[in-house]
DNA sequence: GTTGAAATTGAGACGCAGTCTTAAAAAAGA
DNA sequence: TCTTTTTTAAGACTGCGTCTCAATTTCAAC
């Protein structure tokens, strides 16, 4: 099929640190890794994911290519992002109770991420980061004996804007 | 609010809050101020939840009702639970993947909630509960003028004995 | 560049959690 | 008791995600 070998986008070469590719980077080191293979399905869909902002569900993704007359099955979106959620690239979050939503690790090595209140009225979703609960959190975990992989905190209520609209009706 | 006793293992009896149906009352109210009816299965399920220790899955409950030969559909479970969630009386969990898990409430007025620590090694649940993070959690939401509901704070890795386990190996 | 073992893919079947639909049954107030 | 409204059981159904497997692609060794 098309043979096009692709690169980045446009490339400009000038710099020595690899800005643009450098989740592709972490990427394909991760696979190496694991003794996996890099393809251009995976390709796409991670360039996909960093063109983003805010938080995608599978479905996006899947919706996006197919519009665009790409193919690229649901399977191997599921296992993509699997695998970049190990490589610490994506970060999966659940709300509610439905699908999954993903959203790209802010940091590779994952340190400021950050945690979510979540509107149960209107599903606006905020981001917040609060050091000091990091911070407690180890503790927590040191208590245990625990050793942290990564963890979930979501806070559900309702927003500003959702509890002056009710406070008016 | 007001009346939230403590109510340790056995209890000495002597005061005139009601002990054993504490629950009950508290859901009777809440389905009144909603109009919605108290039925003898509502009352069951309940009474199974309270029965139980740890967390459960709606399937469990199905599979002791079946057991027992009671029959309580599937879909009423699930509606029951929503219910007692809404009610405050129940909690409900996300690990993994997979589906939901619920546990009952320690109060009433949920104040003590705690939160988990999940082994991604062998599944196991920890609880956890620090006043601090609670506290700096309420200053979190009203930095955004946000009302909070309920949370969900997960941490997700390795317990003691599995990391003991795998350093062995 | 060719080759070939091993990994990956697409398509759809499948599994599972949870919701919806319906007629029949039960609750609660009058 | 009677009447109205809610609830129920059963199973069809939905949506998310996984699995299967033959065909294709990667990539390291040649």
């Amino acid at each position: 099929m098309g043979a096009s070998r692709r690169r980045g986008r446009g490339s400009s070469n000038r710099e020595q640190v690899p800005r643009e590719g450098d989740e592709r980077q972490v990427f394909r080191s991760h696979l190496r890794r694991h003794g996996l293979k890099m393809t251009r399905e995976r390709d796409r869909i991670l360039e996909e994911i960093y063109r983003l902002e805010g938080h995608f569900r599978p479905d996006d993704l899947l919706v996006h290519f197919r519009g665009r007359g790409v193919r690229i099955s649901r399977a191997t979106i599921y296992r993509t992002l699997d695998l970049l959620v190990s490589a610490g690239l994506v970060r999966r979050e659940r709300f509610r109770g439905g699908g999954a939503h993903y959203e790209r690790a802010h940091t590779v090595e994952g340190h400021s991420h950050h945690d979510h209140l979540y509107c149960t009225s209107c599903g606006a979703i905020f981001e917040f980061h609060n050091e000091e609960i990091e911070r407690l959190q180890d503790e927590v975990c040191d208590g245990f004996g625990f050793e942290a992989h990564s963890h979930t905190h979501q806070i559900s209520g309702t927003c500003r804007d959702c509890r002056r609209a009710s406070a008016t009706a």
